[in-house]
DNA sequence: CTCTGATGTGATAAAAACTCACACGAATGT
DNA sequence: ACATTCGTGTGAGTTTTTATCACATCAGAG
């Protein structure tokens, strides 16, 4: 089949369905309906004379073939889409936690703002793993619990320090002075992050103690501001707290540990060269380093 | 602009104007009227907000922003092509001169089918370079004078031994027996190749020799044939003329010296992993060694 | 100074893509 | 156990896109 009578729409909608699994999801990525995805297949499917998916009855699933052809599509429209946004820059867009935004982010937005006038920049909450390409993803600031997916690049910001903190009353009405005294404590803990406890105990070299959570959190700003309500005790990375402490509405009893992650900046590999980009990868380094 | 919403018909219009400098010929190749094309351009500047193309009353000259997107483009639709190459296999296409399809080639080629009845064998003409993957090229046979383009491995098949031929009369007619010979001689050149007669006396060590052509043919093989039926004298790669020789047709009184260049069998990159193109590549090695 | 060869465009035809509505079949939930 | 839900396939009809045709335009070639 010569280059120039490719179906490109058809292939587009084929690996659509072959990246989400799903006629139905693609049919909403593309905005169409599902008939129109799965007529693309169809046709493909004739086209080629083998099948691309297997067909059951609530779910597809790609045949060999078909796997590696819609890996390597995904590769050519990756890169067709990067080709685009050269020439139709789109806005600058930072990717980070609702956590990072709202804790670390938000605060400091005015003043970034102020700095840097020319820059327009748009803001995306997930605190994992993300498409730089196809949700044109700049800048993300993530932990090193996640890796940074292929076409960016990452970098140590800092090494997150982490320590358990809760309302200054809280603290003096449970006397809080030696890891053993949480025991007695509520322990607020985090549905993104349910391993933070035991890696806070780890870190301190006292793996022994069972922190499980008398409470978990969807978010983990929530827990913060939970343990900020004087409700129990919060396990927080410094950096996200440390206006609170300095404020006085948070005190952190035990202090802080090196924890086992690191806080990175990922940089789409595409848009390295771009000023802005550039310019707010600066700000954040220099704005982390400051804490 | 997402991904999901590229316009991918036009894409493909724009980098085949933008390739072929010319809107026409873009029609042409994707066998349209340049109406259409024209119109592919004018939605995708429109859309970019940005003139691709400078337009002069008989040319199409793209712009800074349209050979950067052009040219990105390409590689994208190349991968999205192999992409769908490797579940639709084409047939075998070697790739290789006139001069050498029809004095090598050709007279092997039913040794070949019978060795290889599976293989499906397409051929192509051409002596210079050759987009492998838009062209749907498997291997292809050419002399280091050119280089191969990206895509291509090359790799060496002999080292090309060159010297002058003629009718066995023709040569006992003017007594050949040494370079300075030949100025007496009539000498038959061919298009393709003009430097070849400056290239032997070179080789000889003789460069002063001043060897131009007296009459000059648009084919490699014309040239043998005209050498052939007496008209003159023909320089050529001993490969090409061996079974002339051994059959008595033709006769080298100077004998064959090293050549500058050598002949190379160029494989497509993405193709070397295909049975009937490794089991072709190595009939072409054996046959070029028993020369 | 006309001819030629390339591109641009309005009106219209053709083709492609999409939607709608319904069918189907098995996992899900009560 | 059985109705429900969820995801896919498809015939018929509609909308949207794409292409054609025919003509306009323009400047350099002959």
């Amino acid at each position: 089949m010569p280059i120039t009578h490719l179906p490109l729409n058809a292939l587009r909608a084929f690996e659509a369905a072959a990246r989400l699994g799903s006629m139905n999801a693609a049919a909403t990525e593309l905005g169409v309906t599902h008939g129109a995805v799965s007529r693309h297949v169809k046709a493909l499917e004739e086209r080629f004379g083998l099948p691309l998916f297997e067909r059951h009855p609530r779910a597809i699933v790609p045949t060999r073939e078909g796997a590696q052809l819609a890996s390597e599509l995904a590769e050519a429209f990756d890169r067709m889409q990067i080709a685009v946004s050269r020439v139709q820059p789109g806005p600058l867009t930072l990717s980070c936690s609702s956590t990072v935004m709202m804790r670390w982010l938000i605060p400091r937005l005015e003043k970034f703002k102020r700095a840097n006038q020319t820059i327009e920049l748009r803001l995306n909450v997930n605190y994992d793993n993300v498409d730089f390409i196809r949700e044109e993803i700049s800048l993300a600031i993530r932990t090193s619990i996640y890796r940074a997916p292929a076409g960016a690049v990452a970098e140590t910001l800092i090494h997150e320090e982490i320590g358990p903190v809760c309302h200054p009353d809280y603290a003096d009405r449970l006397g809080l002075s030696k890891p053993e005294d949480l025991l007695r404590a509520r322990i607020l803990g985090s549905a993104t992050r349910p391993q933070a406890w035991t890696d806070w105990a780890a870190a301190l070299g006292r793996p022994e103690l069972q922190m499980t959570p008398n409470e978990v959190y969807a978010h983990f700003y929530l827990v913060i501001q939970a343990a900020a309500c004087g409700l129990g005790l919060a396990l927080a990375p410094r950096l996200l707290v440390d206006d609170e402490i300095r404020s006085g509405h948070l005190v952190a009893p035990l202090g802080f540990v090196a924890g086992p992650y690191e806080l990175q900046l990922w940089i789409a590999d595409h848009l390295r060269g771009r000023v802005d980009v550039r310019t707010t990868a600066n700000w954040i380094r220099a704005e982390m380093r400051a804490m």
